[in-house]
DNA sequence: CAGCATCCATCTAGATACTG
DNA sequence: CAGTATCTAGATGGATGCTG
C-alpha cells in the first residue's frame, strides 16, 4: 500500500503539485514538446501563440525547478538554448493523458451544462418578462 | 477518428477546460465528494480546511456552471443544500486518478529536484565562497 | 536568439460584516 | 445553515525597453 485513499494531508500536497502543474501554459509546454521532441526557445515562443517572453521564461523556469524539463545552453552565437522534457516531465504527459481525452470528450458537455446555466438564469432574472 | 492530435486550437480548447478544472479547491472538492457522496454546505466548508466561506461558494457555483455537480436546495429551516457529483464530475474525477497517482508517487522526485535546484542556485550565487 | 528588469492593469483570495 | 456584499493585499500576466 503506497499511500492511504483519504489522508487529508496527502491530499493537500497532491492538489498543490497538481495546481502547480496544471495551468494552461505548462500543460501547453508538455503537450507541444511530447509532440515535437526537444525545442529552442523560439521554437516553444511560436508554437505557443499569444504567451509573452515573460510567461515563457517563467513557466520553463518553473518546469525547469521541479524537474520536469532540462534546459541546455549551446555556448554559440547567436545562443541556442534547446528545452526537453525529461522522465518526470514525460510521466506527468502521460498521467494528464486521461484529463486530456476526458476534456476532449466532454468539452462540449461543458459548453452545453454552461449555455443551459446561462438560460436558467436569465429565466430566473426575468421570470414575469 | 475522434480528434486530430495536433490540432492547435483543440489543444487550446482543452487546456483552458483544464485550466479551468483544474484549480486547487475543484480538485479538493471532487476528491471529498467522490470520497462522501452527497455533501451539504457546512461539511465541505469542514472538509475543506482552510477555505473561506466565499471561495467555497464561488467555487461550488463554477462547478456547477460547468455541471460537474448539482445543487439541490431543501425548502427547509434551517436552510439545507446538498451537493452532488453529476456524471461529468464524476467522470473528471476518474480521469484524475492518473494525475494524482502521479502527483502521489513523484512528489518526492519534485521536492528532490526542486531541492537540487536551490542548490545549485546557491553555489552559483557563491561561486569563491 | 534568448533572455532580464521594470512598470502597470487586472484578477484573485482571503478577511470581515451582514442577511433570510 | 448557507449564503451575499464589500474591501484589500498580493499574485498574475502583459507591454516595453535593454543586454550579451
Amino acid at each position: 500500500m503506497l499511500s492511504l485513499p483519504s489522508d487529508p494531508e496527502l491530499d493537500r500536497l497532491v492538489v498543490e503539485i497538481i495546481g502547480r502543474v496544471a495551468d494552461k501554459w505548462t500543460l501547453l509546454l508538455i503537450e507541444i514538446l511530447t509532440e515535437r521532441g526537444d525545442c529552442r526557445f523560439g521554437e516553444l515562443s511560436r508554437a505557443c501563440e499569444g504567451i509573452s517572453q515573460k510567461m515563457l521564461t517563467q513557466t520553463l523556469r518553473a518546469m525547469e525547478r521541479d524537474g520536469l524539463v532540462t534546459r541546455t545552453v549551446y555556448p554559440v552565437v547567436p545562443p541556442k538554448v534547446v528545452y526537453a522534457l525529461t522522465d518526470l516531465g514525460l510521466g506527468l504527459s502521460k498521467a494528464f493523458c486521461g484529463v486530456w481525452e476526458w476534456a476532449e470528450s466532454n468539452r462540449e458537455a461543458i459548453l452545453r451544462a454552461r449555455a443551459q446555466h446561462a438560460q436558467r438564469q436569465s429565466q430566473q432574472d426575468t421570470p414575469a418578462g
